[in-house]
DNA sequence: GTCTATATCCCGATAGAC
DNA sequence: GTCTATCGGGATATAGAC
């Protein structure tokens, strides 16, 4: 692996665990073994490096997130294995979690890859919503937006949850809640594998 | 204002804005135009102080929350009312954000009230969805402490697409999907005042 | 490309005068 | 109670040798 490569891993792993404001520069230069010299040869400062990383970040997240949401199933059933499926919950969202830092959402270029994440992960919820409603597994009056919407929140908020109580608990809860507001009626959600 | 309480209030905004790892000492005796001596005085440190603000925005939102969820209405009408009520969205939830700080989540003491005031609410919560059960207004099928922990989640991730985004939309249209899954059936859920 | 040395400023805390 | 002075260390970046 070339050093850039550990640079940007080793900033990717430091800013899901510490956040922005919390990582620094020294810290991510043990962790990628590496001197100051290689960090500001590959990259213009902090704020570039960190731009790498969080595009990689958002990139594995999406392609994550596509392949449970392209996978077979009825769009419930794609909705709830998306839910259900497995996270490190303690951990939070390495992309979600960017939102709260400062620093981040005070600068265009280190937001625009959160923001289109998120985004694109619920335009594609929206999609899968808007075909349930079609095929009438799902009520008409629904707004697809809407729901696609209450569907990222409940993720986001649930590493919330889950982080206060020190126990994935609390996501778990709020996720099948969700999905039992969201059930066709002839179903019954299934519980976590 | 004493310059204990000054102290106390700087810190509470600093911490909203920029969390427990983006706060400085220096930077909170700035906006309380006091000395180092008198931080030092009246508090054991930074973790001590960070501690007395946390407790005092606890208990502040809690109130805040008990004023909506004790209001008059149907338990339905009392939770759209909680979801609805006007919000600083882009700013944050000042509790819940202290749960992507790390060094919050890693000494019990500064975390305890985060988790207690979002445990408080979701209980809180949970009571009113129990209610609406009962009084048929809520499917007898549902686990109120699920329902609760989906609301609460709703809104935490709400401040996490709103922040992403930059614009408030997101957490309304989430908020909005939520209560159209909630809302008994011969019943159209109000848009935001 | 990678290293070490250095620069400047800030962090969190302590000491001691007033 | 509040102030300034000072501390040892870390943050972020630059310089220049190899």
């Amino acid at each position: 692996m070339s050093t850039s490569e550990r640079l940007i891993e080793s900033t990717r792993a430091l800013l899901w665990e510490r956040g922005y404001v919390g990582t620094s520069p020294k810290a991510i230069l043990e962790r990628a073994g590496a001197g100051q010299g290689s960090m500001y040869h590959h990259f213009k400062g902090k704020p570039d490096l960190a731009l790498a990383a969080i595009r990689r970040t958002a990139e594995e997240m999406r392609a994550t997130a596509a392949g449970v949401l392209d996978g077979p199933g009825t769009p419930y059933e794609r909705i709830e294995a998306y839910l259900l499926r497995e996270r490190d919950v303690l951990r939070g969202c390495p992309v979600g979690r960017l939102t709260m830092d400062p620093d981040v959402i005070a600068d265009d270029a280190l937001r625009a890859p959160v923001d289109e994440t998120l985004d694109w992960l619920r335009a594609r919820l929206a999609g899968i919503v808007e075909e349930g409603r079609e095929q009438g597994e799902f009520a008409p009056g629904l707004d697809s937006e809407e729901i696609a919407a209450a569907v990222v929140a409940t993720v986001q908020g649930g590493y919330v949850l889950a982080r206060a109580s020190g126990s994935p608990a609390a996501f778990d809860a709020g996720v099948r809640g969700l999905l039992a507001l969201l059930a066709p009626q002839d179903r019954q959600p299934r519980t976590r594998p």
